[in-house]
DNA sequence: ATGGTGTGACGACACCCGTCGTCAATCAGG
DNA sequence: CCTGATTGACGACGGGTGTCGTCACACCAT
């Protein structure tokens, strides 16, 4: 029986703690970017002595590679479950699409950390890469062509194109409805997908 | 007849200095990013004491802001230049896109300091929001499309597709001749310009 | 009550930053 | 030589950072 202290145990405590650092996390990475995060201004924003940030994270790299993990298992999450349905191509990339914008609606900040500071942030964008490179060869082994050079090329166009209108969107500066965007993606990935047959 | 000092007019070495520290800003902004620059860091590379930075910048965010500057003049003037050719469509896009590439080509921080950082940094983001604006506007301005949500989802695209693969080229994660980006990027302005039409 | 554990606050240390005034040395023209 | 301009170095001030040890107090189980 583990000892209580404040009514719970040590290792509660100290998953509520983790919890509540990576929500900070989250907070000041998808608002302000990542100079924002320190590691005093997380403990401050947490309300917790920085003693308690290296309970779990080694230093501020650890967080932030912590909090972009999570939206990205969160995004890959939700684009498995949505092309785990059995449907042609045109519907499976409207799912796709769609899940992928309910990921980033459901919380704006994520539209950030996922998509934008990897781009810049030496950190993010060491770990980031890989996923990124992921998505592009996933992206890119559907695509119709035999040549790997010319799929790199669409995967990569598809993925700053997607990048551009997700960010763009959220923020508000592109005057379009969500189905009008899901709509021009549909189409966009469709366009890819066929365009080698031109 | 101004006084000299070490043979050099006062207003000789102003603009020296000015150059100076315009190159270094490049310099960090281009290879480190927009965390690397702070008028320490650029007057210790500059070899200048700070009282000279603030002989021609109020601060650092005119500085950052004056490189992007001179760098996005350096783009446009290529792309004016590039375009003022008489030539059909196809020949005008590959002209504009062999001229950027040529700008980035010279020199790789540009790419950095032209389509990256901007996309993070508040500073840079907030400068270089409207010459963004402009871009788009004038690819949008070519599509042959009479709706202006889709003229501009189909720019923004365009613009996120040309960012990812020009930083991505140049980072050399990307296994493509520069002929091969050429022509793709061509191709797929062209598919831009016509995909109304289907 | 006791001894051990957990917590919050804080100080230490060494570093960084932005901004600017001061001082000593050098340069320049008359 | 004299006086004023220019330069380089540096310190001041007030802020921030990463990391970690210490202390006083509170909590807990026995």
């Amino acid at each position: 029986m583990a000892r209580t202290y404040g009514g719970t145990t040590m290792a509660d405590r100290k998953a509520h703690r983790r919890r509540t650092l990576l929500d900070v996390g989250t907070e000041l990475l998808g608002t302000k970017g990542t100079a924002a995060v320190t590691v005093r201004s997380v403990c401050r924003a947490a309300k917790l002595t920085d003693r308690y940030f290296y309970e779990s994270f080694a230093g501020r790299e650890e967080l932030i590679t912590a909090v972009f993990d999570e939206v990205a298992e969160l995004a890959a999450t939700a684009l498995r479950a949505a092309v785990a349905i059995q449907a042609p191509p045109p519907d499976l990339a409207r799912a796709a699409v769609d899940a992928f914008l309910g990921v980033l609606t459901d919380d704006p900040r994520r539209g950030r950390i996922l998509l934008l500071e990897p781009l810049t942030d030496p950190v993010l964008s060491a770990h980031a890469g890989d996923a990124m490179r992921l998505f592009e060869a996933l992206i890119g082994s559907q695509l119709p062509t035999t040549d790997p050079v010319r799929a790199q090329l669409t995967a990569t166009a598809l993925l700053g194109a997607l990048t551009h209108l997700f960010t763009r969107w959220l923020d508000g500066s592109l005057p379009a409805t969500r189905a009008q965007l899901t709509d021009f993606c549909v189409a966009m990935l469709a366009n890819s997908a066929t365009a080698d047959r031109s």
